[in-house]
RNA sequence: GGGCGCAUAGCUCAGCGGUAGAGCACUCGCCUUACAAGCGAGGGGUCACUGGUUCGAACCCAGUUGCGCCCACCA
């Protein structure tokens, strides 16, 4: 970073000559965040204002945090749900609400296993050679490590989260939520155990729902392969050629004019001369190909579906790594190895026809570790989805569960509405046991939690574990208690709002609805809903819009952000680009902007301290107050409605936007230059009335921008006001929903808005021509205003001199330019001789600008359509500006005109 | 193969029917007494293309092109 060479470190004001109004502590001159906000969260958890009460009167407001894995650490996406929820938590804290956000994580099954699986390999080791026991155990270890490395990250974003109620879906009773919504399911005949094909990972080997299956287009080869002999002979076409060798049939549409003779008639399998029956099915489509299509029951679930309806064989030729089975010469090879293997040996015998067609297509991939997936026939538990979808659905489309933004519910109803049953079995050891155990005699029973589990030699539990997603699915309920009746039940479920990425809207929102409204359903339609909103947000992404990743090299480490910038600065960048739905563009520059902004405020406070300002106090009457006084209350009466709006609807982009011009534009440029006037003026009841007023602004801005920058707003509003905490301060802004009342608003006055935006416009326009004329910034400029008393500017003649840094004219007053804005004129006495080139650069600048409104305007008002059909408002509206245009023109003209040449 | 979305300043995005905006980046001038992590001033855009609706279109409609995302059991 370049730092000025110049600059010239200033001595501290002595904060003796300070007069305050309040008992306060003296603030440095700049906003050193790491020093600050470990001690302030630990103060903040020491205090309990985290804490939720079971027993309460004020209303509820409940989040359940999206349960981060176990495993590694917490990203950047991460770090931009947490600030998105702990903004809303905060508000609603502030606002009286009985508040919690249940923090907790997820023993993420598959993903969890496969870290410790690789941290084994390491030793050699593989989790055979520790046994399922003791597996589990070193899971555990690592859990411990790694959950606690995650909570203190959650700390260093401050996050305000009910430690009290930390939850993990490992946890004994949320394993029991599990075990009983299981036995209840399997009792309703939602579970069932059948012989499917499935997705399955030949890596992970394990099975796999739909949803954890990427497809991605995989370039592959058409093999054509005749079948049959002499006369009756068939071409069928295949990407996986190595599946002949579990073929039990060839298929062909009952109507196919072509094949009709050969239908019920059996054919040879080349390569193994099994006979297989054609078989007619509508299934197949006649126009596809050759409209002839292989059948393999075992390893494709198009041909299971067609083999149960022909009752065909299964035959499996692979196992579950992915090793050729059927004996043979094939047996032993790898499926990609078998794959050319047979292609070559069906070339030898004549059995390719035509050529080998390069064939793009989807193929599926094992979201966790990028292995194809295989299609395999397995018995596996599955979740029949049919009935719950349907109440899933039926809950946004009437509107008692409402997803933000709007657009995201197509894609909820696509999924909810057309669901395959969820296969829920893995085989693997880490998670929760399916609590199902098989007698000696065929024996099934389904075991809840409070069951006897079935003992005696022969019986055995189920060794498969539960998909992770199927714990995560009860979490807004299992986390309060369920299936117990407990006060945390009932005070906060349904939860309030949901926030989380629209990438799991399947794999985990969806989820929630099904179970939520199955487990719940006693308490009704509306209490059942696991939340009332879902609100969710994007991907973060890089500067340039690029998905982060690994390999790209791009990712962003959270914590080094929070430790170079603060977690502040961190949080406000994200927060600034979220817009619903949409993805977070960041880089390094704009933390350090949101780092600036943090800076600012805290110097704003840091003046208003110099300045002796009153909090507390509340806001002087009217006829004490000065006319900056009067806009900046009316502006932040405005703002602040506008930052309540805002958060109803989660545009959280849209209120950091207003907050920040707020303070920044407003508050900082504007505002406290001009209450410089009135604090160092001799009017002592002006002066004061100020302080009060610089004290209220500043105490509610902080207060508003609390939710997004906890930790500098605490520093800052403890040191302004002297208050325990901003945490538990109350909210300015308006209060929904019959929570405690809101602060009374301050007044708004539109004439002082009006006046104070003249009064920026017109300093804009003589800064302007300073700078045009290279006056230094420092220097008083003899000047006269004329006009202004006829103007809104009439009581503005300090503030102008002031803000524009102009001077009475003394004797020997000689003006050699003017300025003409807002109807004022100011004469200048530039002193030195006027810059007539830049002046009349300048001049001949504004002239073409209002020779361009005069041209575009009069235009506009010489249609008669326009005139005749649109608003009268719009018209009039154009009508002056034409004037003032022209006006403007002229005047310019006659300045252009009147300068030396 | 189906569905959805996006093309606006160098970059990331807001605006969604009545004078083109923000942040960052850029140029010039400033140690101006809260802040140089700052202050003041400024440059920069035929709002992808083509048609249509309208008095008026970045904004609505249709098509074109180029991207992106989601879903999918056509061998």
């Amino acid at each position: 970073m370049l730092v000025s060479a110049r600059r010239v470190v200033r001595a501290p004001l002595d904060s003796a000559d300070v007069t305050s109004g309040t008992k306060t502590t003296q603030l440095p001159a700049q906003y050193s965040p790491g020093e600050v906000e470990t001690r302030r969260y630990e103060g903040w958890v020491e205090a309990g204002y985290f804490q939720a009460e079971a027993e309460s009167d004020a209303p509820p407001f409940s989040v359940v945090i999206p349960p981060p894995n176990v495993t590694g650490s917490l990203h950047i996406g991460h770090a931009l749900d947490h600030t998105l929820i702990d903004a809303l938590i905060r508000r609603r804290r502030m606002q009286g609400y009985n508040t919690l956000w249940l923090p907790g994580m997820d023993h993420a099954g598959i993903a969890t296993q496969n870290v410790v699986e690789r941290e084994l390999a390491k030793d050699g080791l593989s989790r055979h050679d520790l046994g399922r026991e003791a597996f589990v155990e070193r899971v555990w270890q690592w859990k411990a490590e790694s959950g606690g490395k995650i909570l203190g990250q959650m700390r260093r974003l401050g996050d305000s989260v009910d430690w009290s109620r930390e939850r993990f879906t490992m946890d004994a009773g949320l394993s029991r939520a599990v075990q009983t919504i299981f036995k209840r399911l399997y009792e309703d005949g939602l579970i069932y155990r059948a012989q499917r094909i499935i997705n399955w990972c030949p890596r992970c080997l394990t099975a796999l729902s739909d949803i954890e299956v990427e497809h991605t287009e995989d370039d592959g080869e058409l093999v054509s392969i005749r079948y049959g002999d002499g006369e009756d002979q068939i071409v069928v076409a295949t990407t996986r050629a190595e599946t002949m060798l579990g073929d039990t049939a060839v298929a062909v549409h009952p109507d196919d004019p072509r094949y009709a003779r050969l239908v019920g008639r059996e054919i040879k399998l080349p390569l193994t001369g099994r006979s297989i029956p054609v078989v007619a099915d509508p299934h197949v489509d006649p126009d596809f190909g050759t409209g002839a299509v292989k059948v393999t029951p075992a390893h494709d679930p198009d041909d299971f579906e067609i083999g149960r309806r022909h009752d065909l064989p299964s035959l499996v030729v692979m196992d579950e790594r992915g090793v050729i089975t059927a004996p043979g010469p094939f047996e032993g090879l790898d499926r990609f190895e078998a794959r050319p293997a047979v292609v070559a040996a069906l070339r030898a015998d004549s059995r390719i026809v035509a050529e080998r067609r390069p064939y793009v297509h989807a193929v599926g991939h094992c979201s966790r570790c990028g292995t194809t997936v295989e299609p395999r026939l397995s018995l596996q538990w599955f979740v029949k989805v049919e009935p719950l979808a349907k109440a899933a659905g039926d809950a946004v489309r009437d509107g008692r569960v409402k997803i933000y933004p709007q657009e995201m519910s197509a894609r909820y109803f696509d999924w909810v509405d057309d669901m395959h049953d969820w296969c829920i079995s893995r085989q693997l050891w880490w998670g929760h046991r399916i609590p199902v155990w098989y007698g000696p005699d065929g024996q099934v029973v389904c075991v809840g939690p409070d069951d006897e589990v079935p003992a005696g030699p022969g019986w055995e539990q189920d060794s498969d574990v539960l998909d992770t997603w199927f714990s995560s699915a009860l979490w807004p309920f299992s986390t309060l208690g369920w299936p117990d009746d407990t006060p945390d039940l009932r005070a906060f479920y349904p939860t309030s709002v949901l926030v989380t990425g629209y990438d799991i809207l399947f794999f985990w929102v969806a989820r929630m609805m099904l179970f939520g409204l199955y487990a719940m359903a006693a308490a009704g339609p509306d209490e059942s809903v696991p939340f009332r909103q879902v609100a969710l947000h994007g991907l973060v992404r890089d500067q340039y819009g690029k998905k982060m990743s690994k390999t790209r090299g791009n990712t962003v480490d959270p914590l080094d952000w929070i430790d170079r910038f603060g977690a502040d600065a961190t949080r406000f960048t994200l927060a600034r680009g979220a817009t619903p739905g949409g993805d977070v563009a960041v880089s390094e520059d704009w933390v350090a902007g949101a780092r600036n902004f943090c800076n600012k405020l805290w110097n704003a406070v840091r003046f208003a301290q110099l300045n002796g300002a009153i909090t507390s106090r509340g806001v002087p009457p009217a006829d004490q107050l000065t006319a900056p006084d009067r806009w900046v209350l009316s502006r932040l009466r405005a703002v602040t409605q506008e930052v309540d709006a805002l958060f109803e609807q989660f545009e959280f982009a849209k209120v950091s936007d207003a907050l920040y011009h707020f303070a920044w534009d407003e508050v900082c440029d504007w505002y406290l230059e001009l209450a410089k006037a009135a604090l160092y003026g001799p009017d002592e009841a002006a002066a004061n009335a100020t302080r009060q007023v610089l004290g209220e602004v500043l105490d509610r801005l902080l207060r508003l921008i609390h939710p997004l920058l906890p930790f500098v707003t605490e520093e800052l509003w403890t040191a302004l006001t002297g208050g325990e905490s901003v945490v538990i301060a109350r909210w300015p802004g308006q209060v929904t929903d019959g929570a405690p009342g809101a602060l009374p608003q301050p007044p708004a006055d539109p004439a002082a808005e009006a006046e104070i935006e003249a009064l920026m416009r017109l300093v804009t326009e003589v800064r302007r021509f300073r700078s045009d004329q290279g006056l230094r910034p420092g220097q008083q400029v003899p000047a006269r205003l004329a006009g202004l008393d006829a103007t809104v500017l009439a009581d503005h003649d300090g503030r102008i001199r002031t803000l524009s840094r102009l001077s009475e004219p003394g004797p020997g007053f000689a003006p050699t330019a003017s300025v003409h804005a807002e109807g004022v004129t100011i004469e200048l006495d530039t002193a030195a001789s006027l810059d007539v080139a830049a002046e009349r650069k300048r001049l001949a600048k504004d002239l073409a600008a209002a020779q361009a409104d005069i041209e575009a305007v009069g235009r506009k008002l010489a249609n008669a359509s326009f005139v005749e059909r649109a608003p009268a408002e719009i018209v009039a509206k154009n009508r002056e500006r034409l004037a003032a245009a022209q006006a403007e023109a002229a005047q310019l003209t006659e300045r252009i005109a009147a300068l030396p040449t």
